[in-house]
Parts: structure tokens; sequence; C-alpha cells
DNA sequence: CAGCTTCATGGAAACGTTTCCATATATAGG
DNA sequence: CCTATATATGGAAACGTTTCCATGAAGCTG
């Protein structure tokens, strides 16, 4: 493993030449670079980045921050943003808040020394929460969007329609004579379980369906699996509803084994509904009925818009895109 | 975010001493360290990451590398690996390569050029598969612990037992009257695939089971999944075994769907055993009986491992860590 | 063929740190 | 109080690149 320096040394020209030869600047003879690139080749030669970055002060890096990579959103949004990154030529570092936004803000500060080109956030960055870190990121001007969440300056967000999702949920549910309807929430501080929460609410309202309070039930999943738990509470406490509606795909998993294991069948006795449809939802028994982000798009069009800002600075701040979602019927509901 | 210098004309103190105060060099006056601290905090000094490690030579980074996020094997390995790595000082540099060994080199290659200090792999590094740009790390004595795959050299892996875990699955099946057990083999191009289909095969014979060659199913997951078509092609064409071994969680959840999609109850008609113990196997229906891989304590000795390479070269080259397996027990078998 | 332009090349500055060396000042020992 | 030692600080080199500037050679135009 060599460096410019060797590579001068060894083909007898000057390190200027060298590296105009090995960048594939114009101004130098055929023949010389030819020997240099032959040189390069023989003697191993890799550049330091590091050098190289002092320099250029640009990293060709963007960086992925997720709450949970444990949470089963994740990797499938993971995936498709490192393929298209590496396809429009960046790197993708990735990290996992553990939903902690002290550590969260310790990475955004590390990954500026870093120079990383632009961040892609898809945690705490909500118009809820404030994490001066996060915050200072925007104030800055720094290439950022937000995949999933929401900006809290309501731009350069990619996110689905959250509302017409759960409107769409209930609808269906609805549809097949599911009247009762609990819901199962999210995290509250996030707009997207707001929203998704307002969208059955509407739901029910447009369908004729008083609200009932009692079925209401709280699961947040990343402190433990509380919709597990409040389920079977539920359940065994005598609340039992037509159908399910989990505010998330895990959250609506957890939901249908609680409903297996205290005794129930989905969908026969209790229909399940869920929101996402993540690529395990397919594979249980029965399958999951689910609204549908369209994931691959989403993060396909965050990194190509993150990349535009990092380009063109003069786009950073666009409105926010919203995605349709769409529902996928299996066997989860009756 | 001001620099070194800019801290240095700010406090008026010299760029070396700026330094030695920010690095906690002994060297420099308590009251000029407070002066420079406050005026760097004051500044919102963020150190040249290139530029410290330009000098340094080291990134206090190592990379990760996996073959598929999207597997569900990895998301619980990385949470793990990053939280340890974090610990001891570390970022992980997490890629995916795919499965496509080209790809996984052109990361190596990179990766070198950022001075990543070690690598952890869970790829297509294992004796069977020949990557030219995996084995040179090897070679040039790079920090390197293989987790999961097994080392060309036989070295410095952190492995399960799995040829012991099949042995016990099967020794489970039997113990509940099951004999006619099936297995769902993973890629033969990879160690662990054979010593599970090794210890199946001897599972079978210290129980007296002849072996049947209609009863080994391929079931390759990630180029498609396999096993699901396979299963319900294999049930369709009247191969009813009583037990499923799937030598992966992924495989037999697969498994276990296509048994209740050719109308067959698990456990009742059928029983289905795993290998891993994914955080999902909990949440199906019913739980998933798996034999378990210690996840957690192999990702932290991994990390620890690696880090101890990178600080003391002459722990190189250590032989490799066998974790034991062990069954947990939930309603997939009768 | 003189005067321009174009092109190939070498040399050196610059990027932002850390660290070594030299110097200046303070402290201690006799 | 003088010398020897310890401590604090500034200045400069070094890390491996890229890029700018200067120089010289070669090719073109009239």
């Amino acid at each position: 493993m060599s460096g410019i320096t060797d590579i001068a040394r060894i083909s007898g020209f000057s390190v200027g030449t060298v590296s105009r030869a090995l960048s594939g600047n114009k101004h130098v003879d055929a023949k010389t670079r030819s020997i240099i690139l032959k040189c390069a080749e023989e003697n191993n030669y890799s550049p330091n980045y590091f050098a190289q970055n002092l320099k250029a002060k640009k990293s060709d890096t963007i960086a992925y921050l997720i709450p949970d990579i444990e949470n089963m959103i994740y990797p499938p949004l993971v995936s498709v943003i490192e393929k298209e990154a590496r396809k429009l030529g960046y790197s993708l570092l990735l990290c996992n808040t553990f939903n902690d936004l002290e550590l969260a803000g310790k990475y955004i500060s590390q990954f500026k020394s870093r120079n990383v080109d632009g961040f892609l956030i898809s945690t705490a960055f909500d118009a809820t929460l404030n994490n001066e870190n996060i915050l200072s990121l925007k104030k800055e001007g720094y290439p950022t969007v937000c995949l999933l969440r929401h900006s809290p300056d309501n731009k350069d967000s990619i996110l689905v329609d959250n509302f017409q999702g759960a409107e769409m949920a209930v609808d269906y549910l609805v549809s097949k004579g599911l009247k009762k309807i609990a819901f199962i929430a999210g995290d509250s501080n996030l707009t997207l379980y707001k929203e998704r929460f307002n969208g059955y609410i509407s739901g029910l309202e447009k369908n004729g369906i008083s609200f009932d309070e009692q079925l209401i039930w709280q699961g947040i999943r990343d402190i433990e699996r509380i919709a597990f738990s409040e389920v079977k509470k539920k359940l065994k406490a005598g609340y039992i509803p037509d159908a399910i509606f989990g505010s998330s795909d895990p959250l609506a998993i957890d939901a249908m084994k609680a409903v297996f294991d205290v005794g129930y069948h989905v969908p026969n006795d209790i229909s399940v509904i869920g929101f996402d449809n993540l690529p395990i939802s397919e594979m249980l028994n029965p399958g999951l009925t689910t609204i549908e982000q369209p994931f691959a798009k989403m993060g396909r069009e965050a990194v190509t818009r993150l990349i535009r800002q990092i380009e063109d600075k003069a786009t950073i701040g666009q409105p926010n895109e919203v995605f349709d979602p769409n529902i996928v019927i299996r066997h989860s509901v009756k």
C-alpha cells in the first residue's frame, strides 16, 4: 500500500504530475500518464482519504440517523438508502441513536468534525421534540432531509400521508362490517403517530361510529413491548373489539400475538390491521393486512434530494414531499 | 464552527498551546487551559477529524461487513456491536455487501484508504469462498475478526457450536416422538450451514434414525424466499414430515408459513424448529422453538477482541472462540 | 524566424492538526 | 544569590494530498 510520494519516487515524476495523472487532469502527456498509472497499479497505490479530504473539505459521505436498527422498519430503509447513495457516489455512515437525544447530539457533532456532507434523519427530529444539536443543523444551513419524521420547519421531509392511510384502514375495516375498532397508539410525541390517530378518528366519524376512549390502547414499542402486554390486559379485562388497528406493523404484530395468547383467533374472533407493510408481515400467519408505505421510493427520494441539496445549496428548504399509502390485503381481517 | 487556529487567534495563544490545552497535555498552565477551554466552548470549536487523522494515522473506526441488513439476523448484532464499540471509543462503519464479493472488495479498499483500524466480518469470508480482497486483509496483518462466519485460516473467529446446536434440535424433536424430520439446508458454501447439516445427520444417527435424502430441502434465503416455495412444493408432493428443522430462524419462519398455507397446522400436524432465536421468533404464532445463539455475548466478544488486536497487534491470530448454543422451547413443536 | 500560444512538468503553498525543539520564565537547591 | 531543573509557551515541521504558479519546450501564425 503506497502513497503518492512513493509513486512519484518510483516513476521518476514529481508529486504534482503524479497527482494530475491519477486524477485525470488533462495537462499531462499520454505516455507519462500511462507510465504513472501502471506504476500506481503495480505498487498498489491507495490514496489517503484524509489528506484528500483535508484539501477538498468534502467527504462524499452522508449520515443516516435512526433510532434503533432493531426496529423492523429500518432495515429495508437502510438497504435502499445505502444502495442509492452508493449509486450516486456517496457512502453511508449509519448511526443508531437508541432514542437518546443526547447521543444523537454527540453523533451529530462528531459527524460535523468528519465533514459529513449531509444528514438524513429518521430520529427524534420532530416538531414536538427539541434537541439543540439537531435543530442547529438546520439553522446552520446544513443539507438535511427528514425521512418518515417531520422536520420542525415543515420543510425537506419525505413522508407518507399518515392521516389518509389511517382513514383507509378504518374504511376497510368498516367495509367488512367491523365497527368496534381498537387503536394502538404509538409515541404521541411524534407527529406521524398523531396524524395516524387523527386519521383513525376521522375514519370513525366519516363512518358514523362514535369514538370510545376505552378503545385507545398504548403501544410505544421501543420501551419494552408494551403493546403485547397492553392488549392482553385489555382483552382479559373484557374489552373485546371487532378489530385492532396497530398504528405500526410491529405494534400490530404484537397485538396479533397477544390475541392468540389469550385464546382468541385472528381473524375469526378479532381482526388485526397494521401500518407499514414490513417484509416480515407477509410471512406471518395469518398474513398481516396493512397500510403500505412505499419505503423504497421514499428512501430513494430522500437520498436524491439530500444529494441535490449538497450539490446545490439553493435547493435546501423545499416543501415536504408526501407519498400516498395503499392498502395490502392479506388474511388478518375477516 | 471554528478550528484550532481561530481559537488560537481569539484566545491570543499559539496554535501549539491551544492544541496542548485541548488535548489535556500537562505542559500548560491551569489558568491558560481554562481560558482556552472557555474560548473553545464559546466559539463552538470542532476539531477537524481529517487533519487529526492525517497525523495520527488512526481513525478510531472499525468497519462491520455484513451481507444484508434485511436478513433478520443482523440488526440485533449490529446493535450490540455498535454499542460496545462506542463504549470502547470506536465508531462503527456499517456496510452491506449484498452478497456481492466484488462489492465487498471495493468496500474494503475504500475502508483501507480511510484508515479504518480493523474489520469485523460476517460476510463471504469463509474457507470455501475466496475473495482476493478479503483474503489479502489477513495476509497484510490487518486486525480482523470474523463473526458467525469461519475465517479461512481458522483463527480469530467468533462462532457458535453449530454442530452441537443442530444435534440438540434433533434430540429434542426425537424426545417428543418426532422421527421423520425434514431439514431445510442453508447456503452449502458456508461452513456454518455445513456444520448444522452434519449435526442434523449425527443427531439422526445417534437416535437410530436412518437418513432420507428426500427430506433434505433447499432453502437459501437471500435469493428470494426459496424455503417458502420449496416447503409448499414438497408438502403438496406428499412428503409430509413429523417435523421441519429450519437451519436458521428465517428459514423456519418461511417453513411455518408454508405449512399453514397448504393447510396443515403447526405444531399439531407438523412441528417446526429453527436456529438463531431472533427477536421476531418470539412474536410469531405459535412462538418458534429454536436453538439460541448468544448474539449479544458473541457480538461483544467480537468487538472486544478486534479492539484488542488493534491496540496490540501481537494478539492477532488467536484461536477461534466457540460459544455454546442452547434451546429455547416455545410452541412450534408438539 | 520572431513572437505567441499551448502544453507538460516541477516546485511550493495550503489544508488543520500534533509534536518536537528552542526559548523564556519560574522554582528549587546549595 | 547563582546555577540547575522544571514548566510554560511559541514556532516550525510534518502528515499526504491538490492546486496554483513559474518555467521551459514545442507548435503555430504571419
